[in-house]
DNA sequence: CAGTGGTCTAGACCACTGG
DNA sequence: CAGTGGTCTAGACCACTGC
């Protein structure tokens, strides 16, 4: 009794979930083990907001129920969201829906590290809010974003302080549909990072951004707002930052001053 | 009898490494799971060179059996060390010490990808070995390979070409004493990666590493080598490459051109 | 066909959290 | 104390490789 499998083996009551899998070829019948449905579903649920950032999902054991598969499968499955930040393990309390409004980390996606030596303890960033305008998509920008031509957007532009110091300028363009209503006055107020308020406020959750790093210097009206020379090497940081779906929702230019500061990465 | 547990909890007979294991604080008695044991086990057969980078390993059940512990246990264990590109598996066929002489990346840790739309289909890079020579370390640099001042030193300095123009102008510092016999020759002669080099020749393998990045220009003669004004802005990388026990092996200070290529870098 | 990694299960027990 | 995630086992079967 016990030690017959459930099924023979590939999808049975768990429908293969139709939009892109991101697989590509089309040749192969595609064997798709039963953990990466179960990984599936869940994803599907929390595109559906069934549960909100910050929430507990249902133990291991209740979703093993509900999917009719072992606790162990469905660890697997949560094994792998948890290591795309999807979400959240903690032991002896549950596991939660990841949120970019957890203040440990005020900037998940900011690699700009003060340099050691340097200024030190240099506390929150100061943001300020240049202008914040609905504007027409160009053919470049609608490229990047998977839109058309023309295609209304809301193009923001702000300045980061930090230690005091005008370090990071950047625009951003937003879809206008998703991100209806954002003003200034929001953006301006808001105590988090941006990406948590347009998780709270918008229900869009940046999930993973890609980034393409130039030398570069600045136009006039830059190096003013960045107080420095226009003929200062400064790093160009052009993201491309994608909601769950790998659907690109923001994009972003930015410049960085790097006179004492430096762009972090690790390579494995 | 087959329902017990093999031993009530923690370390038995698996002796827990003497080295450093990165924990830091020391008020816990730190329980460490058994899977944890058997990878610091693996890891131990990987540093002493037990098993070359390219070999296949013995199969999961026969190093369960070693351990004496179940298949299941060594799969965890084999499973973080794939994740952090130690191990690859190769279902059907075993799994393999990782190694930087695997055709299909030549790079592994250079993130300077062409610009589309411009120059493609580049081919593999020319590179040029400038000089190769025997220094010592100034004080920042024996500070950033944990080595004392004045210890003897490998400088290198290469310049890249990649699609026939010359993009990337990099300086190497190396401990003499692991890279004892390292030449010109060498360097110029072998088809490879240099970490492939590194791996074969000197029993060194780069297991990780971290960069830094500012914007900056060039001096007079790396710009002569870059072939471009001495105002241009360029990207400065300053990588510092780790073997096994996170021991920096190597410091590197490359000028990047971004004028057709860029840094690229995910953020998860 | 045998050998390898990959999936899945069922059940036991441990570590951690909070009422 | 009950409930959660975390570890570990033993055993079954599947998918892939190569002889």
């Amino acid at each position: 009794m016990t030690a017959s499998n459930t099924t023979p083996n590939n999808a049975s009551q768990l429908g293969q979930s139709s939009a892109a899998d991101g697989s590509g070829g089309l040749s192969a019948p595609a064997f798709s083990p039963l953990y990466q449905q179960i990984k599936a579903q869940i994803l599907q649920s929390l595109q559906n907001a069934e549960w909100q950032p910050g929430d507990v999902i249902p133990s291991e054991f209740d979703l093993a129920a509900r999917f009719g598969v072992s606790q162990g499968t469905v660890r697997k499955a949560i094994d792998e969201l948890a290591s795309e930040n999807l979400l959240v393990r903690k032991q002896g309390k549950g596991t939660f829906v990841a949120t970019h409004a957890e203040h440990q980390v005020q900037y998940r996606f900011l690699r700009l590290h003060p340099d050691v030596g340097t200024v030190q303890s240099e506390g929150p960033a100061e943001r300020q809010i240049i202008w914040c305008r609905r504007v027409r998509a160009t053919a470049e920008i609608a490229k990047l974003l998977g839109l058309r031509t023309a295609e209304p957007l809301i193009h923001v532009r702000r300045v980061l302080r930090l230690g005091g110091v005008p370090t990071i300028c950047e625009d951003m363009w937003l879809p206008a549909g998703p991100f209806k209503g954002l003003t200034v006055e929001q953006l301006s107020s808001y105590p988090g990072a941006m990406y948590s308020l347009f998780e709270s406020t918008f229900g869009v959750r940046m999930v993973r951004a890609e980034e393409r790093i130039k030398a570069t210097t600045p136009d006039t009206e830059t190096a003013a707002l960045l107080d420095v020379a226009t003929q200062t090497p400064l790093l160009n940081v052009e993201r491309i930052a994608y909601t769950y779906n790998n659907l690109p929702m923001e994009l972003r230019r930015a410049l960085y001053r790097t006179d004492t500061h430096h762009y972090k990465n690790e390579l494995n």
